[in-house]
DNA sequence: GGGGAGAGATGCCGC
DNA sequence: GCGGCATTTCTCCCC
C-alpha cells in the first residue's frame, strides 16, 4: 500500500502531514470516545499534535497534543496510534486517500485587537467611559483580591471596582464582579465599594442580579480601529 | 502557477480543500488580527469552514465558520478572501506548496463517555456517592432556579442542591452553586438548603470559600468505564 | 434567536 | 506545577 509507506516514512520525520482517510477511531484518556467508519482529515504537526476533522464544522472530532505515534498492522488492517501521557488514540484506517507532508517554518506570532486587555486600556486612557467622576487607580490587579480589570475611584473617594467583557454580559460576569467587591470588601474592611461591569450589551437576568446586588452597568466596547471603516477596503499591509 | 488554479477550480465545487502556503493573514470582524509571513496549512471544509494552522500547536491561528470564499489577483500577488456576516478574511499567498481537495463523505457521529451529565446520572443511581442519607429528586432542574444538575433532600427533609464538575472545582463552580441555592432560598422561602460541589478534586480557595459558605465538598469522579483496564490492551470494537 | 452552561475545552500569565 | 481567567472561545440544549 503506497499511501500507509509514505505515511509511515512521514512520521519517522520532522515533517507536518496531512492525510485523508476513511477510519474508526478510538479515544481514551480524560474521557472516553468512539467515532464510527467516516472520511477524515487528518493533521499530524511537528510537535506531534494530532488533529481529526470531519468534513463540516471547525472543531476537531479528535485530537492530541504532542502527542507520539506509531503505525501498527494487525491481520489486513493498519492502525495509527498516538500516545501523550495516560492518553490514547487509535485511528483505525481503512482507506488512505491521499498523504502530504513537508517541514513548514513558521515563527510569526498573531497581532491581535480588540481584547479584554485592550478594552481595560482604552477605560485607563479614557475614564469617562465609566463615568465622569472615576479615576483608574491601577489595572491588572492580582492580589489577593483577584484579577480586577481597572481598579479605581470616584469623587467621594469610594473604591470602585471594574470588570470588562469584550462580549455579552452575563451572569458568570456578574457573580465574578460580586466575588471580587466582596473579597476586597472583607479584606480593607471597608463597606462601600462600587462594582461596574462594562461590556457591548447584558443579558436581562445579569442586568436584573447586577441591579439586585448594588452594582452598575456601562455599555463600552472593545476598541477597534478599523471598525468604521468600509471593511470592502481593507487592504494587507495597512496594519 | 499550477497551483492556484487548481485551488481555484476546487473552490468553485463542493469538496474540501486543504493546502500548504507561506502567506500573510488579516482578519477583521470581532476582533482585528494580522499574522506575519509563514508557512502554514489551510483547510477548507465543504460548509465553508476554514482554518489556518500554524507547525505547531493545537489551536488554529486563524479561522471563519461556514464562509464564502474567493481568490482575487492583483499586480503579481493573490489573495484569498473570505466572508461569513460582518467578518472577513485574507490570506495574500506568497507561495502555494501543495493543493490537495476531495469531496468527504462522512455521517458518523461522535460517541462520548464521562461527561457532567454522565456523573448526574451515576449521581441519579449511586446517591451514597454524595451522602448515605442523600436520595435524589430531580436531574437537570431547568426551571426558574436554574439549571441544577442533581437536586434531592436529604433525610431531615432538607433540600439538596448538587452541582457536578468532570474535573477541577474551582471558584467558578463556588459561585455558580452559590447562585442557584441563594435563587431557590429566595423563589421557596426555606432558610436551609445544602449545597453540595462534586468533583475529582478542589482548589484550596474555592474549598475555602465553599466552607465559608457552609457547602460541602464531595469527591467524585465522572464514570469511565475503561479505566481500570490496562490501556495497552485497548482494541478498537471493544465499544 | 437569545440565554445559560459544559468542554477530552485551550492558552496565557503569575506565583 | 497549580490557579485564575479570557477566548474571534465553540457547541449544545432549552425556552
Amino acid at each position: 500500500m503506497e499511501a500507509l509507506a509514505t505515511l509511515k516514512l512521514a512520521l519517522n520525520s520532522n515533517k507536518s502531514i496531512v492525510f485523508g482517510a476513511e477510519c474508526e477511531i478510538l479515544y481514551s484518556g480524560r474521557a472516553e470516545s468512539f467515532l464510527p467508519a467516516g472520511e477524515r482529515i487528518v493533521l499530524i504537526k511537528q510537535d506531534g499534535t494530532i488533529l481529526i476533522h470531519q468534513p463540516t464544522g471547525s472543531v476537531p472530532i479528535n485530537y492530541m497534543k504532542e502527542a507520539t505515534h506509531k503505525i501498527v498492522e494487525k491481520e489486513d488492517v493498519s492502525i495509527l496510534k498516538s500516545n501523550s501521557g495516560d492518553e490514547l488514540l487509535e485511528i483505525l484506517l481503512l482507506k488512505i486517500h491521499f498523504v502530504h507532508s513537508k517541514q513548514f517554518e513558521d515563527g510569526a506570532k498573531l497581532q491581535l485587537q480588540g481584547s479584554e486587555k485592550d478594552m481595560a486600556d482604552m477605560i485607563m486612557k479614557e475614564p469617562k467611559l465609566i463615568d465622569p467622576d472615576f479615576t483608574p487607580v491601577s489595572q491588572e490587579e492580582q492580589t489577593k483580591y483577584g484579577f480586577i480589570d481597572v481598579l479605581g475611584k470616584d469623587k467621594k473617594g469610594n473604591l470602585v471596582v471594574v470588570e470588562c467583557k469584550r462580549y455579552n454580559g452575563d451572569l458568570s460576569a456578574v457573580t465574578q464582579l460580586r466575588r471580587y467587591v466582596e473579597k476586597m470588601k472583607e479584606t480593607l474592611g471597608v463597606k462601600s465599594i462600587r462594582g461596574i461591569l462594562a461590556c457591548p450589551k447584558i443579558t436581562g437576568n445579569a442586568k436584573k442580579m447586577l441591579e439586585d446586588w448594588g452594582f452598575e452597568y456601562r455599555q463600552v466596547s472593545p476598541p477597534n480601529f478599523m471598525e468604521k471603516k468600509d471593511k470592502s477596503q481593507l487592504r494587507l499591509g495597512e496594519f
